[in-house]
DNA sequence: CGGAATCCAGGATGATACTG
DNA sequence: CAGTATCATCCTGGATTCCG
C-alpha cells in the first residue's frame, strides 16, 4: 500500500468513527434508550415518563429529554393550561433511527445470550 | 389497554433496552469505533495501535482492547518472542456488528450534515 | 515491546430543595 | 405539574512510573 492509498483510508476510517460515534452520541446516553422507548409508544408527559423509568432523577429525565429534544429526535409540546402539561413525542427524524434499535436489540439479545452478561454502561 | 397488557408492554421494552444497551456497551466505550476500525484492517500489534490513534493513552488502549477481547470482538494472539509480539484481529463474531457499523455510519453522516454538530461522546 | 499499578482532575450522575 | 438550582459523589480517563 502505498502512503497515499494509507493516508486516505484513515481519513476514510476517521470519518466512519466521527459518524459512528456522533450516533452514539445522540443515542448512547445512559437512559436515552429507555427515554425514547417510552415516547416511541406514544404521547407522553414529564411525569408519566418519570414513573415509567425507576430510578431515573428528575434532573438527567430533563437533562436528556432536553439533548433528544435539540438533536430532533423527539418533540416537546407545551399546552398553556393550569396545572401545566407538557407533551413528548416521537419525530419522524426520530424514527429514522428504528432501523438501527432492530439491529441493536437482535444483536444484543444474541450477545446477552453469548457473553451471558456484557457491559451495561 | 389493560394492566396486563401495560405490564407486558413494559416488560417487552425493558427487553430492548437492556438488549440496545448492551450493544451501546459493547462498542460506545470512547475509542472502541476507532480501534475496531483499525483491527478491522487486519492484523494490528498494540504499538502500532497506539500511533494509530492519536490522542489515546496506554491505560485506554489496553483498557478497552481487553474488553473488546472479553467481548469476544477481537482475538488477543501472543507471540513468545524477544522481543515480545502481540498481534490483534476481529474475530467472526466481532463481524456480525459490521451492519450496525454500517447504518450508524448512515445515519451519523446524514446527522451531521443535517445538526450540523452532534454530541460527541 | 507490551503492558500493569498508582495517583489525580474533571465531568457525569445523583439527592435534595425550591419555583413558576 | 414540570421543571431548575445547588451541592455531594462517583467514575472515567489522563499522566506518570514501574515490570517481565
Amino acid at each position: 500500500m502505498t502512503n497515499e492509498q494509507a493516508a486516505s483510508r484513515f481519513e476514510h476510517d476517521y470519518e466512519c468513527y466521527e459518524n459512528v460515534a456522533a450516533t452514539i452520541g445522540v443515542i448512547g446516553g445512559k437512559w436515552k434508550m429507555l427515554i425514547m422507548w417510552h415516547v416511541n409508544q406514544g404521547s407522553i408527559r414529564y411525569n408519566e415518563l418519570r414513573r415509567s423509568i425507576p430510578g431515573i432523577s428528575q434532573k438527567m429525565l430533563s437533562q436528556q429529554l432536553k439533548e433528544l429534544e435539540q438533536d430532533g429526535i423527539i418533540h416537546r409540546e407545551v399546552y398553556p393550561e393550569t396545572p401545566p402539561r407538557v407533551e413528548y413525542n416521537i419525530t419522524d427524524y426520530g424514527h429514522t433511527l428504528d432501523p438501527i434499535f432492530d439491529l441493536m436489540d437482535a444483536w444484543g439479545e444474541t450477545h446477552r445470550q453469548t457473553v451471558g452478561r456484557g457491559r451495561t454502561p
